[in-house]
DNA sequence: TCCGGCTTGTTGCTTAATCTACAAAGGTTT
DNA sequence: AAACCTTTGTAGATTAAGCAACAAGCCGGA
């Protein structure tokens, strides 16, 4: 599956999905054809349809990449007790955890969709499945580390965790992300790690 | 012959124009090799060849597309006595002419390529062929209006009306662009028609 | 309601771009 | 010189993108 793709595929599929970007930025999805979308990017219509059945199944395309991205992005950070015990107490101040700048730096380089998935017609369903993706993973992370055993507990600071890191980056989306990303990472490592205060006995 | 290209050439052709553009910023076109300027504009070297020989060659076409294109321009716009009398006598101050305001529209659009030909290693013979392409047709233009038939007298015009445009755009190329080229091209055309009293009786 | 115009999927065919591989030519280093 | 590495130009086979044309569906105005 994970063949690398023609040189043609990518670059029509790069087109379309920054295309598609570009006119949601201008009105709703469901108002935009696929005959304006290949006009804009300069492609055949027909080619269009090699690859996608309609306009839904581009943007589920794009939201699926992304998801991908942030599931390997999540996997690639698995913290141990030590990280987490120095830096609950001594936090960076400028140098936050790669994972969390990471995040930030993502959060730029796709702009645009989070834009729309965070907002008011956004798709809920997805952050919905990318915070419980990341629950599964963390929820492990902290029983190994701090050997914590009560299931409500963990999914209980979960919840508050998750649902806190998304507000922060709502607030930061919405007021023209003014911080720079270290910023933000900084901001979300502090706070974050501050209530794994929780679990320590 | 002017087939209506396909999309693809179309774009394959304007990535490496733009590419090649790009690195001749940065090194001398002799030392600019196919396979970085294709790689550089992601497209298979193997497709360079279809459209050229070499650099050279692409070189070459892009000039050739150039020089057609200020061709046409020049061929758009004839002018007749009545706007030559008025406009040597009330020159505009905001609105010149349409032929210079395009003249220093096509700079600004091509001013990458501009810069280099204009340059120290730029290519004089191209300037050259448009200098002489413009002589027969002005000429002819200024010998219709005002009846002169001294040969020397109207060629001695042309070469100096023309080097002190090229001499305006080169100031203008060399010192950032500063002013609009609404600003420049009432300048030129302040400058040109003042030159043009001479014929008067 | 019907019409006219536009968008949509889809198709057959054409053609350009890709990929891979190769031998040859330069240019550098040892 | 020899060994090495890179670029060059070319070729054959493959595949994606293009084009044109069509019926079908949608929609707004006459």
């Amino acid at each position: 599956m994970a063949q690398k793709e023609d040189r043609r595929v990518r670059k029509t599929k790069e087109a379309l999905r920054n295309g598609l970007l570009q006119l949601m930025q201008e009105k709703q999805i469901n108002e935009i054809t696929v005959k304006e979308l290949t006009e804009l990017v300069d492609i055949n219509r027909a080619t269009f349809y090699n690859h996608y059945h309609d306009i839904y199944d581009l943007f589920s395309s794009i939201e699926k990449e992304m998801y991908e991205e942030i599931q390997r992005t999540l996997d690639r950070y698995t913290l141990n007790k030590e990280v987490y015990q120095k830096r609950i107490h001594f936090p960076a101040e400028q140098s936050p955890l790669p994972l969390f700048l990471e995040i930030f730096n993502f959060l730029v380089e796709n702009m645009e969709m989070c834009l729309f998935l965070l907002g008011d017609k956004g798709d809920s369903e997805f952050i919905e499945k990318v915070l419980n993706y990341g629950k599964h993973k963390y929820i492990k992370e902290w029983q190994k580390i701090y050997h914590v055993d009560n299931p409500e507990l963990l999914d209980a600071t979960y919840a508050f965790v998750a649902s806190g890191f998304m507000g922060l980056i709502r607030y930061w989306l919405a007021n023209g992300m003014k911080q720079s990303p270290q910023e933000m990472a900084v901001i979300a490592e502090k706070v974050i790690l501050f209530s794994m205060k929780m679990f320590e006995k």
